[in-house]
DNA sequence: GCCAACGTTGGC
DNA sequence: GCCAACGTTGGC
């Protein structure tokens, strides 16, 4: 059992988006970056617990946490000219992105900010806190994640 | 909106 | 297969 780290931009899409969707669940889709979809493809299951992640916002940080119930499947959005994700180079027979489907756990009281996360001196590993940390998909060891979890629900105290 | 850091593209 | 140019990411 792995743990994630995904980011989101909340304008788009933010952990209230996944809470009120039906099912409480959502297809992760537009991840077009080679390394985060080989995660996506190849390691990331049924049962992983992942950090939602916004970034681009008032308050970047973990905002909370999502659970994968669908393991990675071709992402359909890429065979579509009409979607921005579309791409021409994609085949059905031959797909290059790949989505997972994460279900809504819970959302933390507040958000855990990016800066608090760097400031930790226990957290080093998480790509996060690496330099160019542009990854959308990235693995988040078991020391770190629950750290991570402890530090979210102690700034709720 | 700025800009540094990074990934991707494409000419050679 | 190199590498400059370009586009994107993402914190600030």
């Amino acid at each position: 059992m792995a743990n994630w780290l995904f980011k989101t931009e909340p304008d788009t899409f933010s952990i209230d988006d996944l809470r009120a969707r039906s099912g409480q669940t959502e297809p992760w889709e537009g991840v077009r970056n080679y390394q985060a979809r080989n995660f996506l493809r190849d390691e990331v299951q049924v049962g992983d617990k992942v950090f939602i992640y916004h970034s681009s916002c008032k308050q970047v940080g973990i905002a909370g946490i999502a659970e994968v119930v669908r393991e990675g499947y071709p992402d359909p959005v890429q065979f579509d000219s009409n979607s921005p994700y579309y791409d021409p180079k994609a085949s059905e027979a031959s797909p290059r992105w790949y989505r997972v489907d994460v279900k809504f756990v819970e959302k933390f009281a507040e958000v855990l900010p990016l800066k608090t996360i760097k400031a930790m001196p226990d957290i080093v590993e998480v790509g996060l806190v690496k330099k160019g940390h542009r990854l959308s998909v990235m693995p988040v060891n078991d020391n770190e994640w629950q750290r991570l979890v402890q530090a979210a629900k102690r700034t709720t105290e």
